[in-house]
DNA sequence: TTATTAATGATAGTAATGCTATTTATTATA
DNA sequence: TATAATAAATAGCATTACTATCATTAATAA
């Protein structure tokens, strides 16, 4: 059986839909691999064009402008993310142990067999977690977010919030710990190898410690009293 | 009693230290009000020069670009707020409520009458939150490491995880914990003015629920059982 | 089959950005 | 007063971030 997942991104984010060409394929697949190489700051269309043997008009005729491409790529990754934590949840009797998946999905913890041709997951992550927050950081989040640019970052937020209330339903702050831990889940992981010193994961090759981490903070605040 | 706090800033940071001029002085005033006013990715030198009244040429003698700048300007604050909780806990008997105290620092519950001449703190508080991990959110980010640029927001985490280890001394993730607190508070402001759906805050005017989110967390987690 | 459209490629051009080098003016010191 | 050191002003260049135009190819419809 093989099943296509397929991830629709809100058409505001492009000029012509990236998935509906091959061009548009390999923009999003060398993009990703580019940024990922160089960061967001040296990336270029340019750059890019040269790398997939296009010109930079051709991918300007895809994406406004290189921050729009990031937004784009970001959002997949959390409409991806929340479809994920759907998929692997679902049927869990258990919201507690609903819970543990949602932070073992968040910290990559277990590894995803399904590739997608044009998106290298593992790169997206890490741009998630190293560029992701410059997405939202700038002087047009308003319009952006009138535009509906963030709505699955606030599904995903929501649908996290849900399990807290399902499991401490007089927790007033479902959303706040949510997006808490999404976010914590990715600078701890910058900081653990980039900035050691503000963390305490030692050596530690792997995320395990960060998923301790986070469990034992998600579940603290859930079980305290308030 | 006039007493003049000075912060001295890690020289690699600068070219020419901009405390020992007048012009220094502008470049950091000016600067702030600049970047606070239409962000740091449409902040230029040029632009800045033109609101100084200077030359394009003249700020490149105190600054290599606008990112170290930034760096610049973030680092100021973390070692003032690392000062401000120094000072605020001082003769505190309570572990506790030196914890509140930096809570409250960090949100900007009290504010301070101190104020300095050329670095308007609201502003760069502001900077701070929606700009400040730009500086390390970088493909630089090990040789801006192996310089200590970030030492002063290192100490400051380390002064927090002090306390939490005071408070609870079996506590494993003290460090997390503290860089977990000083970016969820500064999240968590951003979040409530522009993507309020990621919070709970309602519409609360000040940081009021944001102190209560985060003291709530921290004590929590310091609390819990391991 | 041919006509039409849509997507891509090639080329060029513009304004702003990020930065450097050189010259000119000013100040401090011998 | 001469001269060295410092700072300011000017000019310039390479790259970036786009936009516009037109030729070519591929896809589809008449």
């Amino acid at each position: 059986m093989i099943v296509q997942l397929q991830i629709k991104v809100n058409p505001a984010l492009y000029l012509r839909d990236p998935e509906t060409s091959a061009l548009g394929k390999n923009i999003l697949k060398h993009g990703i691999n580019m940024i990922y190489d160089i960061g967001f700051e040296e990336f270029t269309f340019k750059k890019l064009a040269q790398s997939i043997g296009t010109t930079e008009a051709g991918i300007y005729r895809y994406f406004e402008n290189k921050h729009r491409l990031l937004t784009y790529l970001t959002t997949w990754f959390w409409t991806w993310m929340d479809y994920q934590i759907a998929f692997h949840t679902n049927n869990m009797a258990d919201t507690k142990q609903k819970i543990h998946t949602v932070i073992n999905l968040l910290t990559f913890h277990d590894k995803d067999a399904h590739t997608i041709e044009h998106i290298p997951k593992e790169q997206l992550h890490r741009i998630v977690v190293a560029e992701g927050v410059k997405s939202y950081l700038t002087k047009h989040i308003t319009e952006d977010n009138k535009a509906m640019l963030f709505m699955p970052y606030k599904d995903l937020c929501h649908h996290i919030a849900l399990l807290f209330t399902d499991y401490a339903p007089t927790y007033p702050y479902p959303h706040s710990l949510a997006s808490t831990l999404i976010e914590t889940a990715h600078h701890q992981i910058y900081f653990k190898d980039n900035l050691p010193r503000l963390t305490d994961y030692g050596g530690d090759k792997h995320f395990q410690n960060i998923t301790i981490f986070l469990r034992h903070l998600v579940f603290s605040v859930l079980d305290a009293k308030l």
